[in-house]
DNA sequence: TCTGGGGTCCTAGGACCC
DNA sequence: TCTGGGGTCCTAGGACCC
């Protein structure tokens, strides 16, 4: 099998790193984010960090910490995260089209195209590697005899040398770009450009490098036994502390245990993990993007809601919300799933949480259906007494809306809706898109959604959407 | 007083079938 | 008295990720 470069780009403190951007006063002061509903840190810029805040830390307790220290606290602004993530994107498309995006703030790249010849080889690598191309089987020996067998997933010293290169030159136009700064891993598989990125992060400080390679076999395990077992990519909350009880403290130790014992012991994918920390790749290094299969819109309030009424406001929302998300992505739902709960912080009240689903006759993305199927959910969930914190709305077995649409069906399958009715339905849906792109979200909603909307999130510190609202262009003075 | 939101994949167990 | 074995499909729940 050959060996892919992969690149994990992992954006610095994300949100925090995008709120900068705008204000170059803040450039070293410490900065957090805050999740929806202003409810705890989710991101803290790396002054914030050496303050020693936590991730996850509730904000009401670092009110008067924050305060204090100068720290700038900010409502989290998707609107702004999600264009500066389309940007540090479109900038990587620089090297190479094959980038897989992760999440809104980490890219993989594979980089393999730039160094190989037309047969897939890198230059000088006859000088380390059998003419012959491995068979599966003798791939697999490999990993098994793993460490005592020949290297799997190195590159030729020369190719190394170039790759270090242009890893600095990606690290430093990106940032230069987009104002963001950025961390590049590179490895064999996509499990070691993870564990390289955390690398680089953790040890940019003494090596003044914001990349790490991982393909050289001694180099590479020298670097895994400086990574915390509880950190490498797969290895969790529940996994962790039994890995740690018997003794494998470090990602190298963790490479060194037999797959299939991982297999037995845990599930397919720490299997899967061992494997690719040994360099065997197991994932592709581009996944090839899937259809999305189910989709959600969830709120804590800013208020608790006792009331059936004060609930279908909310309700409605989120299933608007999802509505139109499913038309933007091309996509229909089989189903719909609504719940609603109480503050699990809150013991001095009665805590309650219901959900439940019902089936669509025929796939859909109409508003008008989605809001109604949504409320008819939450009224056979309801039940007084409770103070509900938080709800939720979810479209399950969502599918592309073409395929949906090109199913014939035999006989009418929902009275209830004609033919006639869902085209008018769909006509409207994508009207009130429209308009509410044109005159902005929340020009047109239904009814049902309520004017005066008490369980609205908190989210006191909003900065402006620099990049995506004309109004709030930065001026210069 | 105040504690986020959106995903995917895997496994186990039951229902059902031959 | 003795009571198979293997497959598929579905669902709920758990674990992981960011």
């Amino acid at each position: 099998m050959q060996t892919k470069i992969i690149g994990l780009v992992d954006c610095d403190s994300f949100f925090a790193s995008c709120e900068k951007v705008f204000r170059p006063d803040w450039r070293t002061r410490p900065v957090v984010v805050l999740s929806n509903n202003d409810g705890c840190v989710v991101a803290r810029s790396p002054e914030a960090k050496a303050l020693q805040i936590p991730m996850g830390e509730p904000y009401f307790r670092l009110k008067n910490f924050a305060r204090a220290r100068g720290v700038v606290v900010r409502s989290a602004n998707y609107a702004l995260y999600g264009d500066m993530s389309r940007r540090v994107v479109t900038t990587l498309e620089t090297w190479t089209q094959r980038v897989d995006v992760y999440s809104i703030d980490e890219a993989f790249l594979d980089l393999s195209e730039r160094f190989c010849d037309a047969k897939g080889r890198y230059p000088g690598e006859q000088e380390i590697r059998d003419e012959r191309p491995l068979t599966v089987a003798e791939a697999r020996r490999r990993v098994q005899e793993w460490p005592n067998a020949r290297a799997i997933g190195e590159i030729p010293q020369a190719t190394e040398d170039a790759l270090e290169e242009l890893a600095q030159e990606i690290v430093e136009t990106t940032r230069k770009w987009t104002g963001i700064p950025v961390s590049l891993g590179l490895g064999p598989t996509r499990t070691l450009a993870k564990a390289a990125s955390r690398i680089a992060k953790d040890e940019c400080a003494q090596t003044g490098k914001k990349y790490a390679l991982l393909f050289d076999q001694e180099r590479r395990n020298e670097a895994l036994k400086r990574l915390p077992v509880e950190k490498v990519w797969g290895v969790g909350r529940r996994i962790a502390p039994v890995l740690i009880k018997s003794g494998v403290r470090n990602a190298y130790e963790l490479a060194k245990l037999d797959p299939l014992f991982m297999r037995q012991s845990f599930s397919i994918e720490q299997e899967r993990l061992v494997r690719e920390l040994r360099g065997e790749r197991v994932y592709d290094a581009v996944d090839s993007p899937t259809p999305q299969r189910s989709m959600q819109v969830s709120r804590s309030f800013g208020e608790t809601v006792a009331t059936l009424d004060e609930l279908e406001k909310p309700v409605s929302t989120f299933a608007a919300k999802i509505a139109a998300k499913l038309r933007a992505r091309g996509l229909v739902a089989a189903g719909l799933y609504v719940y609603l709960m109480t503050s699990r912080f809150n013991e001095k009240r009665p805590q309650r949480f219901a959900g439940d689903s019902l089936s669509f006759p025929r796939p859909t993305n109409s508003s008008f259906e989605l809001v109604q199927t949504a409320l008819r959910i939450l009224r056979a969930l309801y039940a007084s007494g409770y103070d509900y914190k938080k709800a939720g709305v979810a479209a399950l077995e969502t599918s592309p809306a073409s395929e949906a649409n090109a199913r014939q069906y035999l006989f009418e399958l929902d009275p209830a809706r004609p033919e006639a009715v869902r085209a008018r339905e769909a006509l409207l849906s994508r009207t009130i898109d429209r308009l509410n792109a044109r005159f902005g979200k929340d020009a047109v909603f239904f009814a049902s959604e309520g004017v005066a909307r008490a369980w609205r999130p908190n989210s006191e510190f909003v900065s402006p959407c620099y990049t995506t609202d004309w109004d709030a262009l930065p001026r210069a003075r």
